[in-house]
RNA sequence: GCCCUCGUAGCUCAAUGGAUCGAGCAGCGCUCUUCUAAGGCGUUGAUGUAGGUUCGAUUCCUACCGAGGGCACCA
């Protein structure tokens, strides 16, 4: 990349004076200040006791002998920052370079030969697929691609909670309204089922804090050692109901996972772990139960439960079992994990039980959280029964997709394919466009925009652009960098940052980066469609416009495809 | 009480210690004989408070104020 260049040509000509200080070589956030800019000299300035601007002269004299080709103009600006300005050659090739890429433009091997597991949206059987899933899914997809865009081998993990209180209630429910509004249970579809089991949780968790906790810890317990052929009856049914509803969602989320786990399959390593270590001294015992004294290892975190005093593993014993059992199934030099925030705490002490157990395992887990989808009444809870479900969220936004493209003369097919690829970009957009571990205020009227700064207005760029290049493709004018017009447009010289985007984006495991650009990128494109007529057979400059849009293109190919949005052929 | 996040425009969000703090929405004013107006152009408007470190602080440190989450047998 011509950033590193630039940067590789700094440190040559500063030379000793540089000792071990970092400098930055950044794309300016105005063209008037080139495209890239240096801040070397006000960095170093005290280092040679001279003013900065003065350095920033002497070292851009020095830089004018050994200037990394595709650089046209250096100067000085400012304070004392140094400004690179591209060649309208570096330009036009780069616009090529995209083009031959064939949708790798971006990409990097940073990671190549890395092995990363990433698991994320984990819903729990039994329980209602809400917006909380959909955000863990929106974005851990987009976590996994932005690996594989940096070359690394990635499998996706589910984990499942299958086992544990929450399914006691919910059992607890179903034992006590046996059908749904009337409807025997088999006349329901997989969605009414998923509901029923829905309700029933939310039952099961009202009656466990209304004077049935015995009764469902009971339950919990029979659960666990199926005991109770009754139990085990409404236990297969609705744990095969709910996984079969969860893969409905996935697909139209557009994820394919290639492991599941389930919380069921951990309880008997879990313990073992524990009761392993409890002879080491890491786990002790404690009223009756037990725990990890988290505070023995850091004053910040705090004592939780393995094994609780009945006998049964708990969330953090099961998640032990799950760390060697995801490295036995795809051993990986990174395992990421993403959670809701509200889990920040389990997961530090959790992480730091693992350490003392397998501090090589451990060092290897990327813990990221994301914030939590709120109602603008507050918490979104599913102990209350107060639940937005993935699939009334995304119907709901389909249905404003709809409305808007009603009296477009497009047959019923690609109506249906526009509405269904719009509501989930929009929804996956309004996740990832700011930085993960926020929450979101959800308002149903106003969160979901098809304007401005939304997925829709990716996806639109997309589709002009494509129907500029059908048009060239009709009129028979095709894409060329030969005859390259002497202005230079404003965006060729944002399509050149793209991979650095993608790097910094897979660096910080953050796809708002991404996002952010693609925004910035498709308003330029928008510009330039207003201002340029592009397929103009009397224009000299129109095969280079045509080359440059499908440049733009490309790059909202392979950028939204990072984001797990897909475009469609027309909005 | 302790721990963790977070306070940027009327609203929702950006900004590896760098240049004049960026967008979108809402508001106001323009703009469809053209490759799609889900578009484009212009315009109004912001760093919670008080200190500190620094050539330079939205960013780092301290205190305070405010919001959210977590703190033993739930996940």
């Amino acid at each position: 990349m011509i950033r590193d260049l630039i940067h590789k040509a700094i440190s040559q000509s500063v030379g000793e004076a540089l000792g071990d200080i970092s400098f930055s070589v950044e794309r300016t956030e105005d063209f008037e200040h080139g495209d890239y800019a240096t801040n070397v000299a006000l960095v170093v300035a005290k280092q040679v006791k001279k003013a900065p601007v003065v350095f920033a002269k002497e070292l851009v004299a020095e830089l004018q002998r050994n200037l990394p080709e595709g650089i046209e103009k250096i100067e000085v600006a400012g304070a004392g920052f140094i400004n690179f300005f591209l060649s309208r050659k570096y330009l036009s090739d780069a616009v090529s370079e995209i083009i031959s890429a064939k949708g790798n433009f971006g990409k990097n091997k940073n990671l190549a030969g890395k092995k990363v597991m990433v698991e994320y949206t984990d819903p729990n059987p039994f329980k209602e697929f809400h917006i909380g899933h959909l955000m863990s899914n929106t974005i851990g997809e987009s976590i996994a691609r932005l690996f594989e865009a940096q070359g690394a081998e990635v499998k996706r993990a589910c984990y499942q909670g299958d086992v544990g209180l929450h399914v006691a209630k919910a059992i607890w429910g179903m034992q006590s309204v046996p059908i749904r509004e009337g409807t025997p249970l088999e006349k329901l579809d997989l969605t009414g089922k998923a509901r029923y089991l829905g309700h029933a949780y939310a039952l099961g968790a009202a009656a466990y804090e209304d004077g049935h906790k015995e009764d469902i810890n009971g339950l919990n317990k029979k659960i666990y050692d199926r005991s109770d052929s009754e139990v085990n009856k409404l236990y297969d049914w609705g744990r095969k109901v709910s996984l079969e509803y969860f893969e409905t969602q996935y697909k139209k989320l557009g994820t394919k996972f290639d492991f599941y786990f389930f919380e069921s399959e951990m309880a008997e390593a879990g313990v073992s772990i524990v009761k392993k270590f409890l002879e080491k001294g890491i786990f002790e015992t404690s009223e009756g139960a037990i725990v990890f004294h988290g505070e023995k290892y850091n004053p910040k975190l705090h004592t939780r439960v393995y094994i609780t005093s009945q006998g049964i593993p708990t969330y953090e014993a099961k998640e032990l079992g799950l760390h060697l059992a995801k490295e036995k199934k795809y051993p990986s030099d990174i395992s990421v994990v993403i959670t809701a925030n509200e889990q920040d705490a389990v997961f530090t002490v959790g992480l730091e039980a693992f350490k003392q157990i397998d501090p090589k395992l451990a060092e290897k887990v990327k813990h990221l959280s994301h914030g939590m989808l709120r109602l603008p009444s507050g918490k979104m809870s599913s102990r209350s029964g107060d639940v937005i479900t993935a699939d009334a969220l995304v119907s709901q936004v389909h249905t404003l997709v709809e409305e808007k493209i009603k009296d477009r003369d497009y047959d019923s097919v690609l109506k249906k394919t526009i509405g269904e690829l719009v509501s989930i970009g929009a929804i996956k957009y309004s996740i990832l466009r700011q930085a993960i571990g926020g929450d979101i205020v959800f308002d149903f009227d106003k969160s979901i925009s098809f304007e401005g700064d939304s997925g829709p207005y990716l996806q639109y760029a997309s589709t002009r652009a494509q129907s500029a290049l059908s048009k060239a493709e009709n009129e028979g004018v095709s894409a060329d960098v030969q005859t390259v017009p002497t202005s230079v447009f404003a965006l060729e010289r944002t399509l050149v940052h793209f991979s650095e985007i993608v790097e910094r984006a897979g660096k910080e495991y953050a796809p708002h980066h991404l996002v952010t650009y693609l925004i910035e990128l498709a308003g330029t494109f928008n510009n330039f469609y207003a201002n340029e007529k592009i397929v103009d057979k009397s224009d000299s400059a129109s095969a280079y416009k045509i080359a440059l849009t499908k440049a733009f293109r490309m790059v909202m190919e392979t950028g939204l495809s990072i984001l797990g949005v897909q475009i469609p052929e027309k909005m």
